[in-house]
DNA sequence: GCTGAAATCGCCTAACG
DNA sequence: CGTTAGGCGATTTCAGC
């Protein structure tokens, strides 16, 4: 299932999917020069294989009223590993926090949060994250401007490795 | 077309698809408890508006041979309104960088890049970042691994404010 | 203005070669 | 993988609130 390895065609329907994933299955047959039928029987393998986890809305954040958007750099007094891993678990729990991620060197994580205003962030700030066990430090930075946001992964760094490797 | 309010009803299509994207226009019209037309309608008058922005397939970067993750904290010699732009240009262009943040505080941008292995980072780090027009300072940090990774906004905290103001 | 009902059209998705 | 074919969803039209 996880290791299945990826023919040019199912590299081109996961790239159109990425680009636009509401396309219909005939669009999508059309463009990678299969016909429909096949082509719905690679998504759903795609699909339960794994390398397609899900579908979204690209929804307008600020528009909806989330107006600030926050960088936190936090740091923990223990790395040992059951307290790393309770620390994600509250991040998962908190709304506000929409990543997680573990990293190497000074800071042990950095989380990109995102709220209606400042109060709101601060709140959870001062109440939630700076509360939480084992929270030693927190930095954090609001983003001016957002000048690229491409959610996904880039194919054609992909193809050129694999027209490289061959 | 941009200020246009939102109903409840909008605010559950929004929250519904950006859970699942692709749900069909009937499931989606089923759960916002209106029949198909008036929900098709208010879908497309939501991504004209630009409220919804478009839809894309989330497909897992690592299973597909991306297995690197950076966050790159970048300072320029100048915040002159014409190099800021110029930088971001950059950033635009480069594939590796899927997210490009303007901060306020010590560092100007945040940068979050993906690639296939850590000597690809490396030379893109040496050849095209550090190499850009008054970038002065680049400090990387690696993903160890993701904790949470939600793309969108958290409706519920949408919701909450609404009712909190009604 | 909105919604909903009916009808058409096109797509999805089996089954089979 | 392609073709066929039946059923279901998408989308327009039109009537009603």
């Amino acid at each position: 299932m996880a290791g299945t390895r990826l023919d040019p065609i199912d590299r081109k329907i996961l790239s159109e999917l990425q680009a636009d994933g509401r396309m219909t299955n005939v669009e999508l047959a059309k463009r990678v020069g299969i016909s429909a039928p096949p082509c719905l029987r690679r998504v759903r393998t795609l699909e339960e294989s794994g390398y397609i986890r899900g579908y979204h809305a690209d929804v307008d954040s600020r528009e909806l009223g989330f107006e600030v958007q926050v960088f936190a750099m936090v740091g923990l007094n223990s790395q040992a590993e059951a307290d790393l891993s309770a620390f994600e678990a509250r991040c998962r729990e908190w709304s506000l926090v929409r990543e997680c991620h573990m990293l190497n060197g000074e800071v042990d994580f950095i989380l990109k949060c995102v709220a209606p205003d400042l109060s709101t962030f601060q709140r959870f700030l001062t109440e939630d994250l700076l509360k939480a066990e084992h929270v030693a430090s927190v930095k954090t930075s609001l983003v001016i401007r957002d000048a690229k946001d491409e959610p996904g992964v880039p194919f054609d760094v992909l193809e050129d490795r694999i027209n490289r490797s061959a």
